[in-house]
DNA sequence: TGTACATCAGTGAACGCGCGTTCACTGATGTAC
DNA sequence: TGTACATCAGTGAACGCGCGTTCACTGATGTAC
């Protein structure tokens, strides 16, 4: 046990997190380029000036909440694209997985959907260089597949890009099923619409090489 | 020439335009949610309190935002996916279509993109059934096509909602292209990008019923 | 273990500023006769 | 055509308010001996 923060750094941490959250809470209804400092020092129930302890600006605090948001999800979409069964199994699995996460983290989903063409220039260019991350770990797997036989990196990195960018779509779809309290039959339309977008593009690349 | 519009409506909707024009331009740089009333009339030189006489709030014109760079654009998407020739030749000119109107109307399509998902209900509201449309109408076309022999109405639903997607996501990437000023080669690598994807997708699409 | 000093996360007062909204107004345009 | 009145787009002063940022501070935690 030798290496436990000190009573200081785990108070810092914890407020740091807090920062975080209630942050994240806020944006639920309202877009980063107008969160305003006082607002989530306010929630946390700590002075304006405790911020510039942990953030420069809601900006540098955006950058931390997008790595947040997408750090951890790096083994999940490895593990999706080079899953075990047949195409239709694959894209259920898939699916489902979208639909938990968007569950399980609703307002770190729609962060990201919100910030990702937002106001904010380096929050932006922190989505979109996590999201090139994506698009380069799913092109790793692709290639590991018997059917990426013949295909080119261009091809192969085309073909990520295309299940990043509809991973996305559907998870922005997901969200709005939830919050349109439209029940849960909106969500299996949702689900079923993603899962024929998700065919076509598989026999596309079925046939690609034709 | 009895219906003139009269001096007042027509300097009305000489200041109101000019509302509009300003706020476009003060909104690539920063989101609808952020937008300041005051910030408009100042750019504009008029009170802040004429504001009020054309629009209720910020949402209020955002949404006038929504109906000019949107409305318009119907009449050619239909022509688009209509378009005679093979099918490389149909996607090449859908790209240089898309590039093109990025580069005629910039700011619009930065307002749309970023706003799609913004902090601003009516406005995210607005873009979305604007979107709905824009799929029902490609809907229309693709089922005139020979191509749509034995396919359901969900299926060719399906299949415009990806192209409309598909449009969205290359427009900003052409945007993201100008602005990044990498270079006209840059603009060539993402057309060269949505070209492979549009094809993967009309292959899937000629394979569907097998 | 105890003491003396250093560090630093969080405080609270103060600042100047621009915000959205109200209100009564003005004066050019429109209308009725 | 001229006159008298109505309309209404845009004005300008005033308001209360919350913002981001500065600064010197406090007191608990950390460290050296």
């Amino acid at each position: 046990m030798s290496h436990t923060l000190g009573i200081r750094q785990a108070q810092k941490q914890k407020t740091r997190q807090a920062l975080l959250d209630a942050a994240l809470a806020l944006l639920e209804e309202q877009s980063l380029s107008s969160l305003g400092l006082r607002e989530v020092t306010r929630a946390v129930g700590v002075a304006p000036t405790a911020f510039y302890r942990h953030f420069r600006s809601t900006a540098d605090l955006g950058v931390a909440l997008v790595d947040e948001a997408l750090g951890s999800l790096h083994p999940m979409v490895r593990t999706t694209v080079s899953s075990a069964g047949d195409t239709d199994e694959r894209i259920a699995r898939a699916i489902e997985l979208i639909a938990g996460h968007v569950d399980a983290y609703p307002a770190h989903v729609r962060f990201i959907a919100r910030e990702r063409s937002g106001g904010v220039q380096p929050v932006r260019e922190a989505i979109r260089s996590q999201l090139v991350r994506f698009a380069e770990e799913v092109k790793t797997e692709l290639a590991k597949d018997p059917e990426a036989e013949g295909w080119s990196d261009d091809d192969l990195l085309m073909l990520a890009h295309l299940f990043v960018d509809q991973m996305l779509i559907t998870a922005s779809l997901f969200l709005e099923a939830r919050e349109s309290s439209a029940g849960p039959e909106e969500r299996q339309r949702v689900a079923r619409l993603a899962a024929l977008q998700l065919r076509l593009i598989s026999i596309g690349r079925r046939h690609w090489l034709d």
